[in-house]
DNA sequence: ACTATAGCTGAAAGCGCTTTCAGCCATTTG
DNA sequence: CAAATGGCTGAAAGCGCTTTCAGCTATAGT
């Protein structure tokens, strides 16, 4: 079994320059090429990638970074449908992958990953606002996409959502519906997406004439903090007809909040999330909520790195999916 | 900056050898070691993985492989604790991890992991019997550590529990609490531990002078499968007091089916699951369950890598980790 | 016929690191 | 006091690959 150019080379009674130039795909004629390509396959080759990326500076690897902040965990069904759909672009275009979670802190992570000093690129997922991780990645010379954060500055590549114009159209919607009392369970603290979120919801309260004053309440994006937050509200003796939530998951907290007091959805209470997580349409009743294709979010990011591995000097990407609004059973 | 053994050599007034030495561990006077130490501090030296992976044969990276099969997906708590654990634990000892999920088909994720040519080793959570992936990574000569597969051949290292005994004491226990009409949903089919706790299952039956035929019903170790499973036994209108699931999701499944015919848990029926994750002391009532700490087998499955990674002679790593019976509601 | 041109190919120079190997010096030992 | 020992160190040889560079052979152009 060959295990080397030179091994190739001698089999098949050529250089290693021109085997090289076989498997990367410089200009070899025909009949050379075929004798070539016919020993790698009867000797099943398998170039090594150390050498590989040493010499050309490449190494086919980028990482992936999920520093899932403290209550969430990767189970979470954002980024696993997240990840998904990340792995499976990268797999298709024979990308290796190496994925960073957020068990260490931000700055061992950061260390980490420059220290790796083989990857080609990143896609990083820290949705928070002013991070030391997406900073310092960004201050190397690692290209990177960032998911979310597209208020970073200009020359920053990501792909993300409109959340403030989506939060506007789904606060709208339940206006529409006739609610009057709408309250808005915030997302984690300090990220950026919940901040848009909290800003598109007020911006549609202003546009109906509604005081938004009072009606943000924190959460953090998971089950347990929609179900205290709602549970708050409704012992505090608010009244409130709506709840439009931080994400699907705070969502499905909120409803357990609400039937454990006797309030009926959407009854007494109509509620929407946001994300269309695959267990919203699976809710009692269904969850209206804004689509944002989290597969595919992945998938976009791992096609927006790749390309700009192609080609590095051609500016950063923007990518701006778009979002629905999907109207089910707990706004109707 | 100094990017280059050569670079720190040049600075320190040593030669590149010496600053090697520094870096991994040779003895070097304790005045240039600090000497050089100093000069990687204020350098913020990273030394280049692809160029000490080729020069040394070794990389600090494994791969960590978690083929999950069709109906599951990573976001499985049972996979997302497993990944977790082996996360930690590779973080602390500043091994870096790559990861495939079972995106592709096993020859094709085979083929991309030997690909890479340079992983020092890999983790497996490929939970099938007579797994091509598997057989082919045994194959390599890849130190491999399996999750699960303790039944795998003489000179493989795994990191397992006794699904047997343990499935054989949960059984028990039902019998115990006056139980007769026990049922097993099982667990995927072809999967090492669903066969093993369906073998326990009928052995603790057997002991107990009772018959097993019949009371065995495939699942897939989904809720939805426990689902289907129970609904299905309840419209046979077979009469049966106490359900042993193949793992917690399943008992999950069990659960729902179990409250839509207006069955009790424990009254009419006690539910036992198998794995203990996050959700089954949240469950109502508390499931009962085997405890197998899945984060501790990813902990212990990398450091039993790490550990065959130092000492490649040394033979096959074979750790059994302890379960726990967890007596809760489901059973009381 | 003679120079351009294009298409292939091989030699050779690294990429940045680890790891023998031999050599140096300062101690110990007989 | 000569010889042996042991601790440090530097020179140098790669690890397996990519990538210039120059050279070679046909073919095309004049």
């Amino acid at each position: 079994m060959a295990r080397t150019l030179d091994d190739l080379a001698a089999l098949s009674g050529v250089s290693r320059a021109t085997v090289s130039r076989v498997i990367n795909g410089g200009s070899v004629s025909p009949e050379t090429r075929q004798r070539v390509l016919d020993v790698i396959e009867t000797t099943n080759y398998r170039p090594n990638l150390a050498a590989r990326n040493l010499a050309s500076g490449r190494s086919g690897v980028v990482g992936v970074v999920m520093h899932v902040a403290a209550p969430l965990t990767f189970a979470d069904a954002y980024f696993s449908q997240l990840l998904t759909g990340i792995c499976d672009s990268l797999t298709e275009q024979a990308a290796g992958m190496m994925l960073w979670l957020g068990n260490r802190t931000k700055e061992e992570t950061l260390d980490n990953i420059l220290g790796m000093g083989m990857l080609d690129g990143v896609i990083v997922t820290a949705d928070t606002i002013d991070d030391p991780l997406v900073d310092g990645l960004r201050a190397s010379d690692l290209p990177v996409v960032l998911v979310g954060h597209r208020r970073a500055d200009r020359d920053a590549s990501y792909v993300d959502v409109d959340h403030e114009a989506a939060s506007d159209a789904i606060t709208t919607h339940l206006i529409a519906t006739g609610r009057k009392q709408i309250y808005h369970i915030t997302g984690r603290p300090n990220s950026v997406s919940g901040r848009d979120r909290a800003i598109g919801f007020r911006r549609a309260l202003r546009k109906a004439g509604l005081d938004a004053e009072g009606h943000v309440v924190p959460g953090d994006y998971t089950d347990e903090s929609g179900y205290e937050a709602t549970k708050k509200l409704i012992e505090s003796g608010v009244v409130f007809d709506a709840l439009f939530c931080g994400n699907d998951n705070t969502a499905r907290g909120a409803y357990q909040a609400l039937a454990e007091a006797g309030l009926s959805i959407p009854g007494d209470v109509a509620v929407a999330g946001f994300d269309d997580l695959e267990f919203a349409s699976q809710l009692d009743p269904p969850l209206t909520t804004v689509r944002q294709g989290v597969g595919e979010i992945g998938h976009e990011a791992a096609r927006t790195l790749l390309s700009l591995l192609e080609n590095r000097e051609s500016g950063p990407r923007r990518v701006l999916l778009p979002t629905e609004l999907v109207v089910r059973g707990s706004s109707a």
